[in-house]
DNA sequence: TCATAAAATTAGGCATGCCTAATACAATAT
DNA sequence: ATATTGTATTAGGCATGCCTAATTTTATGA
């Protein structure tokens, strides 16, 4: 019989994204990533190490080699899924990553092909980040969170760190997308926001969500 | 939390096309084609039931409004899929069925009205049978089995009833699919094979595919 | 070092949907 | 009417993945 992964999937998925803020996951960062609680994913975490997909040790959870692989994999899925759906179908960058996220598990490779090549092999998801390639490849782009760029400085935006709707949207409003150039004007001391100069316009950004957005 | 609704909508959508060929659908027919023990299917009928989606008397099972409903959504959903998959991405009729079986349970109301939009809402699959509009309502087109015309008539083919790749793939080499005009040669006698002409070229169809062929 | 707080796991359950084996129910044919 | 045959259900299990409550482990800070 056809297994279900899609359980498996999700977690191989968020572990991988979490890791790469901050290296070994802890199991309630993936539990409040997850939506679920820190018991059940003790127990999922417990499961996938049995089949080698993760290790375990007290300072968190990493992915094996298989794991990263498998990982790779879904988030291809999940990023062609999102190109499909603002490419062809014409949604919103805010409106993708639900739908894209059940997508991800009914995709089979022909499909995953299919997609990739009617849209020309597209580098990134519509937030920026990269597609992985077919062999599980994928560029890196050397970035750093708008957060820290000092007053005058200015930096092109590569991808957006956040899947919340709502922020999305936001963002969207001010033009804060992939491939805009962004200009910090000034930055309040004591943590306080930054003003931001997008498109001629200005604004004042939050540390927090300024931290999202990576420019180069 | 977001229930899972898959299995559900497997078996109404099961239960709906059953139907077509014969009324109350059996618990074994069913099992057959969903590819499951009759005791499940026998268990899964009976919390069916207890939803409201489906009566279930000794002749056997039948969908009630709400379960029809239900179905003719699920229908939508396959159905567009599979244009999706044909239209936009370049995929055979015969590779279609099962990536439109997973799809189908991933689609929100949303992307079905875009992906429709997007195809120009078409009438019908890659199969010839009828897409529900969102309101569920379908037009169906009268017709009859290919197996059913004398000789010398001859018929514009609508749908195929079938699902296997393999038949389809076949059916396809041939020239039968929607829209092709077939004319029936001859009739073997005693459930003998048809000699039907298509497209200019003469071939030998047993009466168990030329069934499956509807035709007006 | 000891108390307290935070993080993680264990224990015990539950819902869903599948299975096999056994049993009950129908429809036929003798 | 009764034996046969096929259809359907009941009984009893199992796997998966989630939950709450209780407990254990680890970290922190007085
Ligand atoms: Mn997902
Ligand atoms: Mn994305
Ligand atoms: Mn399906
Ligand atoms: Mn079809």
């Amino acid at each position: 019989m056809e297994a279900d992964n899609s359980r498996t999937e999700e977690y191989l998925e968020s572990i991988y994204k979490l890791q790469e803020e901050q290296h070994p996951v802890s199991t309630s960062r993936l539990a409040e990533h997850l939506k679920l609680q820190a018991p059940s994913v003790s127990e999922m975490v417990k499961k996938l190490a049995g089949k080698g997909l993760v290790f375990h040790s007290e300072k968190g959870v990493c992915l094996t080699d298989e794991g990263k692989s498998l990982a790779k994999k879904v988030i291809r899925r999940h990023r062609l899924s999102e190109r499909l759906l603002t490419d062809v179908l014409g949604f919103k960058w805010d409106e993708v990553h639900d739908e894209a996220c059940r997508l991800e598990h009914a995709i089979s490779p022909e499909m995953e092909d299919r997609i990739a090549e009617s849209l020309g092999n597209p580098k990134t998801c519509p937030h920026g980040h990269p597609i992985p390639d077919r062999d599980g490849k994928l560029i890196k782009e050397k970035v750093k969170p708008l957060s820290e760029l000092k007053a005058r400085e200015k930096g092109i935006i590569v991808n957006v760190f956040e899947e919340d709707p709502k922020m999305l949207k936001y963002l969207a409003s001010l033009g804060l997308m992939p491939d805009v150039c962004v200009k910090v004007e000034e930055v309040a001391p004591f943590g306080g926001p930054l003003i931001v100069c997008v498109a001629g316009s200005r604004y004042a950004l939050g540390r927090e969500v300024a931290s999202k957005i990576k420019v180069k």
